[in-house]
DNA sequence: TCTGGGGTCCTAGGACCC
DNA sequence: TCTGGGGTCCTAGGACCC
């Protein structure tokens, strides 16, 4: 008996659940992001594979997925259905005898015991179509890096497999930004260094590249490269350490009256939202995006750590009071943190 | 064609203390 | 009057992920 970790992900899943409750949109292309109108402000949270032959992909301006793709259906996001339909798979996934850690809302892993979790991969996807009509691609490793990995060489609604004895010759070759937790930032520290490839960051010593990018960050990327984590499948509940609200404005605000008053609506909800937790916030962090697009943030510790919503409002309007700057404002923030 | 919303973790610099 | 070295905490920003 070997130990093994699933790691289970929806295909496009925003948009299979659009399809789902409407089945005459099924291979025709269709991109879900912001309140559905492509002539606003927002980006692609999900496009259907149909779409994505456009050039669709998420995090694109919906604007621009429009004039990509401009017979595409456009849909806004939906929270509440979304929510739903993964609340749906992973009562699916608790059928199985594996410890399961949710990811998210269309990700999980599962480590599991036996010698044919190829089996066990087929299975989870039958059981998924069959309870909630959804694909989804399932990747197979000894660890939870090796199995999220292996999920991009499944894709879509398949099973793959990557371990250690397989890790280089698939992903050796590869940008270092394959990784999971490399973007295109430290890739380009790390080609600055002569750092490429998976295989020469695999290579490469810690203490070099903790003294160019911290004593944390650059013995964790040798280890990343070398396929080989021990990150424990965690069975137990997600807690929040923060909850946080944010505004992008249709049009830049320019009055700071208006400012002030949408900062105490946010700081509002997210009181709401700690209220829910039943955990006390210590500090109150707000953001501000000016236009054109430059971001800045302050906070403001509470007296006392409290879920008392007048106390976060006053914090909110306290930490908006550090900003001198007074120039168009796109977006707005507003997040609290929990203490410990 | 300007670039969402909701999170997490790490780094660096300054304050402060001994 | 000028002054070290270390530790810790707080804050703002950066990077990444879904």
């Amino acid at each position: 008996m070997a130990g093994w970790v699933l790691h289970v992900d929806l295909d496009q899943f925003i948009a299979a659940v659009e399809v789902l409750r409407r089945p005459e949109l099924r291979g025709v292309p269709v991109v879900v992001g912001g309140d559905g109108d492509p002539t606003k402000r927002g980006v692609v949270s999900t496009a259907s594979y149909e779409a994505r032959a456009f050039g669709v992909y998420s995090g694109l301006p919906l604007r621009t997925a429009a004039r990509r793709c401009p017979d595409a259906v456009f849909l806004p996001v939906d929270h509440a259905a979304y929510e739903a339909a993964s609340a749906g798979v992973i009562a699916t996934l608790r059928r199985f005898d594996a410890v399961v850690e949710v990811f998210g809302w269309d990700e999980a892993f599962l480590a599991i015991r036996g010698d044919d979790p190829e089996a066990v991969a087929r299975q989870i996807q039958d059981a998924v179509r069959a309870s909630t009509g959804l694909d989804c691609t399932v990747g197979i490793g000894r660890n939870k890096l090796q199995a999220k990995l292996a999920t991009g060489f499944g894709k879509p609604a398949g099973v793959f497999r990557l371990t250690g004895e397989t890790w280089f010759e698939l992903l050796g070759d590869r940008s270092t930004d394959a990784l999971w937790g490399i973007g295109a930032k430290t890739a380009r520290r790390l080609a600055d260094l002569g750092i490429r490839t998976v295989r020469q960051l695999a290579a490469t010593d810690p203490a070099v590249l903790a003294a160019h990018l911290g004593p944390a960050t650059g013995p964790w990327l040798v280890r990343l490269a070398s396929g080989r984590v021990n990150w424990p499948v965690a069975a137990t509940p997600y807690v929040p350490r923060s909850r946080s609200r944010e505004t992008t404005f249709q049009r830049d605000l320019i009055d700071w009256d208006a400012v002030r008053h949408e900062v105490a609506v946010l700081a509002q909800r997210v009181a709401a939202d700690v209220a829910a937790e039943r955990r006390p916030a210590g500090r109150v962090v707000v953001k501000v995006r000016y236009a054109p697009f430059t971001t800045q943030t302050h906070g403001q510790a509470l007296p006392d750590p409290s879920a008392d919503p007048a106390a976060i409002a006053d914090a909110a309007a306290a930490a908006l009071d550090k900003f001198a700057g007074r120039r168009p404002v796109r977006l707005l923030g507003v997040r609290a943190e929990f203490v410990e």
